[in-house]
RNA sequence: GGGCGGUUAGCUCAGCUGGUUAGAGCGCCUGCCUUACAAGCAGGAAGUCGGGGGUUCGAGUCCCUCACUGCCCA
């Protein structure tokens, strides 16, 4: 059947199909194993399986660049692994966002005039199912277009049935443990979702404020004013009202005629002590500060130590409260105007400083945070981090549970988790996993279970009620590795995937969620998974406790200008408006190519149009390919498919082309599969382009030209041959560049057996794998040629020759050389557009010439460029004068003759030769100029 | 304030444990519609490797220092 591809490659018109085939027909699933059968019989081919767990997007969200380039990267590692025959996992979901989905829908619920307080908590829930159920998960229908080679079978979502068991278990049996406490403490308060959030959920932007100082009257042991004041000062003012101390360093002689003595706190009258306490700073304002435990974390800890009493005067909204008397009701910024006010009515402000200082924002919706004291859970951190860090830190031998790649995230990882705080993790929401606590109103103490109990455990009382708070989404999301696996269920008949597929080989995720989810798995899994045993039964070490052995830091996606990518700036550049544009291959090829670790990435389409010409590219050479197949076919000639599919090899007595681009393509994949092992994305789609356009396309294909001959005459057993090579090696470099433009691939390949292919799909068939040896003397052979042949081209334009004409060429060259060039004479005639290659002892005076260090050659004239032609052997014998200069310099010194390698000097000493030889002739060339000869 | 990274061609970036005269893509210049491809072909120009100092026979690569810049933590 003759192939028909259109003249350009039109991604939009394959991507669709194949995207939609691959889910249809259900290609990368990967099926539970069974635990009975021997764990060999539940890998792949290489008796390895290679493990990922999608970072699970915001079910809210939207896929962006970041998402695309990690996914990207995955699926590159995934279907690389795939092909090399291991038994592949790649597990999507979504995480369920508590603030995120219950703001947007709250929002919705709005719009339409009712508030969720009206709707009551169940209704409300329900409407977020019901939103999930239409609207959710957006982001994995995006995946699904760009070709993302995960199991949709295994989708999760981390409020499912058997997720949130596992979310309940981990609860639980933290609380068993004693590691789960609840307490009032202060928090990061987030007035506008008006819940708590944890450290990590807040983000710290400077900003411009002021610094007010206040007078506190100092009063005697009768409560009267003294006529003396102590100046405090303060960022924010309007806390004030919860003053109950203020605090002094006991050693600051500014105030050493105060020990002992006692405030009135101005505006509100109430007597509050001053306290003597090391931490105070002197230096900072006034070196006396007020002390307000209910609103300050550094308040708390003074109020802490010395006993004092906390009084909160702001509700959940970030209004004062009824403790603020006449303040009360004012918003926390209108109380702050009118406090100032009235304190400066009073004469009690003694100054306002410019300051600027570092405000916390809410990650969410960016409102300012407010410290505020609340009772909250939390979980007492320092045993599960104690196991984290045991797991990324390198054990006496060296070796690591987890290998944190590139190594310089090791230390931070490292840093955050020796100074890790309590995790508080209550939320005051409604969408989330609810506490499975119960409070009982007799005897107030709480029953935590793994079933809803009807009765208090402690008294009997049938009056209790659950919690409220829900939990902070990552406590679900950091138990996805165990949690998708099955965990707590793992039973001796469901626990094939658990033994299949923990630890995961592999973590993919930005440096953004380092902490927040990354750390957080790690804690979770080598807490929760030491549990389980061994499937042969024995305990669990740390090495097999932890959720993955390997975690890949990739680069963060920046605009063309470097600039962060955000909706204000409106220079977001949305993936799949660009994947219209130029393809899903090319997008991809883009963000591989520029994946070097460490750097973020400068999103630039120009790289994605320069990407879209080389698939273009790969396309036509397809379309080259497969005319010729065609026209083989009507004279009888056909490729045996059997030759296809495995690694390339050629008779010893081929063409030197066919040795040549062989050798290329095994070469070629030893560097690509070296790349990928040290996640060297760049590097390996740099290498396989490289392949394929420069070598495969702009010389092999042009020289087999040569070789396709299918009149009468031809030699039909070298035509074979030939054609059974080209295709061969192309249907090898399909699968090469597969991982990278896997939609193209698929297509081309299909093609490439004439849709009778050996197996569903390009992604489930066989890697390349270089052999131990390759052809080197065809390697260095096409080189030289390859240099004769551009020496000419530019003798040819230098001369002044019209693009097509034909014309006769001197080689002068060593004997071991000459036989080469006689043989390969078609190469060069074709390839240079030359009539005649002589090989002569010495080219003709008068011709035009350049000299390599293995061959001169010349061609006649015509018109020559006299002043061009001097500037180019000016520039050419200055070059060579300084690199003989160096040369001579460092030969000449003969502690580098003493310590240098022989390899080195060697080297040195034959490019010296080669270099005085060079500029000899170049030297003459330009005398011949000058002479006009 | 503490820590980490970056600074190489006009732009975006490679350059592994120091070793011969520093690379790629895009862009630029010149000439070509050579029937796979103008999303192409051929040829070409272009870098005092941020500044300074040091170690070394030898430094883009190691050390010190300064400058600029980005990120994380407080």
């Amino acid at each position: 059947m003759p192939h028909d591809l259109p003249k350009a490659y039109e991604p939009a018109a394959i991507e669709d199909h194949w995207a939609e085939y691959w889910v249809r027909e259900k290609l990368f699933v990967q099926p539970t194993p069974d635990p009975a059968a021997p764990r060999e019989a539940n890998r792949g081919l290489n008796g390895q399986s290679f493990t990922i767990l999608l970072p699970p997007p915001n079910v809210t969200g939207n896929l962006h660049m970041g998402h695309m380039f990690e996914h990207a990267e995955s699926d590159i590692l995934i279907r690389w692994w795939r092909m090399r025959g291991d038994a592949v996992l790649w597990v999507p979901g979504t995480d369920h966002a508590g603030i995120a989905t219950q703001m947007l829908v709250e929002r919705q619920i709005v719009s339409e005039g009712a508030t969720r307080q009206q709707m009551g908590r169940e209704a409300f829930v329900e409407r977020v199912w019901k939103w999930r159920q239409h609207y959710g998960g957006a982001i994995l229908g995006q995946m699904k277009r760009l070709g993302a080679s995960v199991d949709w079978s295994r989708e999760y979502f981390t409020m499912d049935e058997k997720l949130s068991v596992a979310v309940r278990e981990a609860f639980v049996r933290l609380h068993e443990q004693n590691l789960i406490y609840r307490g009032a403490y202060i928090v990061n308060w987030c007035p506008r979702c008006q819940t708590a959030i944890s450290d990590l959920e807040v983000f710290h932007e400077e900003q411009k404020g002021h610094l007010w100082e206040i007078r506190y009257p100092v009063i005697d042991g009768d409560g009267k004013d003294t006529g003396e004041f102590l100046p405090v000062a303060t960022t924010r003012p309007e806390t004030m009202l919860g003053d109950v101390a203020v605090a002094i360093h006991p050693e600051d002689e500014r105030y050493l005629q105060l020990h002992g003595k006692k405030l009135r706190l101005p505006l509100v009258g109430r007597e509050i002590s001053i306290i003597l306490d090391e931490w105070v700073s002197r230096d900072f304002g006034t070196g006396a500060v007020k002390v307000t435990p209910a609103h300050d974390p550094n308040d708390f800890a003074f109020g802490e130590r010395h006993h004092l009493p906390s009084i909160n005067v702001m509700d959940a909204e970030g209004r004062i409260n009824a403790e603020g008397g006449p303040y009360a009701g004012l918003d926390r910024y209108a109380a702050r105007k009118k406090i100032v006010a009235d304190l400066e009515a009073q004469s009690l402000l003694a100054g306002i400083k410019d300051h600027t200082n570092n405000i916390g924002h809410c990650d969410r919706c960016k409102t300012v945070v407010e410290p505020r004291l609340s009772t909250q859970w939390f979980i007492k951190i320092q045993p599960l981090a104690d196991k984290a860090i045991a797991a990324v830190k390198p054990d006496a031998q060296g070796n690591k549970a987890i290998r944190i790649v590139p190594d310089q995230y090791e230390k931070v990882y490292l840093e955050w988790m020796e100074n890790i705080h309590d995790w508080c993790i209550s939320r005051q929401l409604w969408w989330g996993h609810r506490i499975p606590a119960w409070h009982c109103s007799v005897c107030h103490k709480i029953t935590v279970a793994r079933v809803d109990p009807t009765v208090c455990a402690q008294c009997g009382s049938e009056k209790i009620t659950q919690e409220t708070d829900v939990l902070d989404t990552w406590f679900s999301s950091g138990l996805l590795p165990v949690s998708v696996f099955g965990w707590p269920n793992i039973t001796a008949e469901n626990r094939g995937d658990f033994d299949a597929f923990y630890p995961t080989s592999l973590l993919v995720t930005g440096f953004d969620i380092l902490f927040f989810w990354v750390a957080r798995m790690i804690m979770f899994g080598c807490w929760f998974a030491a549990d389980v045993p061994m499937p042969n039964g024995s305990p669990r070490s740390l090495a097999n406790s932890v959720p993955f052995r390997e975690v890949y830091i990739h680069a963060l996606i920046r605009d063309a200008n470097r600039e962060k990518m955000s909706k204000t700036k409106g220079n977001v550049v949305d993936p799949i408006e660009i994947v219209k544009q130029y393809g899903t291959d090319a997008v991809r090829f883009t963000l591989a190519s520029m994946a070097s670790p460490g750097t973020d990435i400068a999103f630039n389409v120009a790289r994605t149009e320069g990407y879209r010409a080389f698939a273009n590219k790969i396309w036509n050479a397809a379309r080259f390919l497969f005319m010729n197949v065609d026209r083989a076919a009507e004279i009888g000639i056909t490729v045996d498919p059997a030759a296809l599919g495995g690694m390339p090899s050629v008779a010893d007595d081929a063409p030197l082309e066919a040795r040549w681009i062989v050798a290329e393509l095994h070469s070629t994949a030893a560097k690509v599969n070296q790349s990928l092992e040290n996640y060297r994305f760049d590097d390996a789609a740099n290498t396989i382009y490289q392949f394929f356009w420069g070598s495969f396309c702009d010389w092999y294909l042009e020289i087999v030209k040569l070789r396709l001959d299918f009149s009468e005459t031809a030699d039909k057993t070298q035509t074979k041959s030939t054609l059974t090579t080209l295709v061969s090696v192309f249907e090898a470099a399909l699968r090469l560049l597969s991982p990278f433009m896997p939609f193209i691939t698929e297509d081309l390949w299909h093609e490439v057996y004439d849709g009778n292919p050996p197996a569903k799909s390009i992604a489930l068939i066989s890697y390349l794998k270089a052999a131990e040896t390759i052809d080197n003397d065809a390697l260095n052979a096409m080189e030289l040629l390859q240099r004769l042949i551009v020496e000419i081209r530019a003798l040819r334009k230098e001369a002044g020759f019209e693009e097509k004409a034909i014309t006769p060429v001197e080689v002068r060259t060593d004997v071991i050389y000459q036989g080469l060039f006689t043989e390969s004479s078609a190469i060069v005639e074709r390839l240079a557009r030359v009539s005649k290659v002589s090989l002569v002892s010495e080219i003709t005076a008068g011709l035009a010439k350049h000299s390599t260090p293995t061959f001169d050659v010349g061609i006649n004239r015509p018109k020559i460029d006299v002043t061009a032609e001097r500037e180019r052997l000016a520039k050419e014998i200055a070059k060579y004068e300084k690199g003989l200069i160096s040369a001579e310099r460092q030969l000449g010194n003969e502690s580098f003759l003493a310590k240098a390698p022989a390899q080195v000097v060697e080297g040195l000493k034959k490019q010296e030769a080669e270099t005085r030889l060079l500029l000899e002739k170049a030297r003459a060339a330009l005398d011949n100029l000058n002479k006009g000869r």
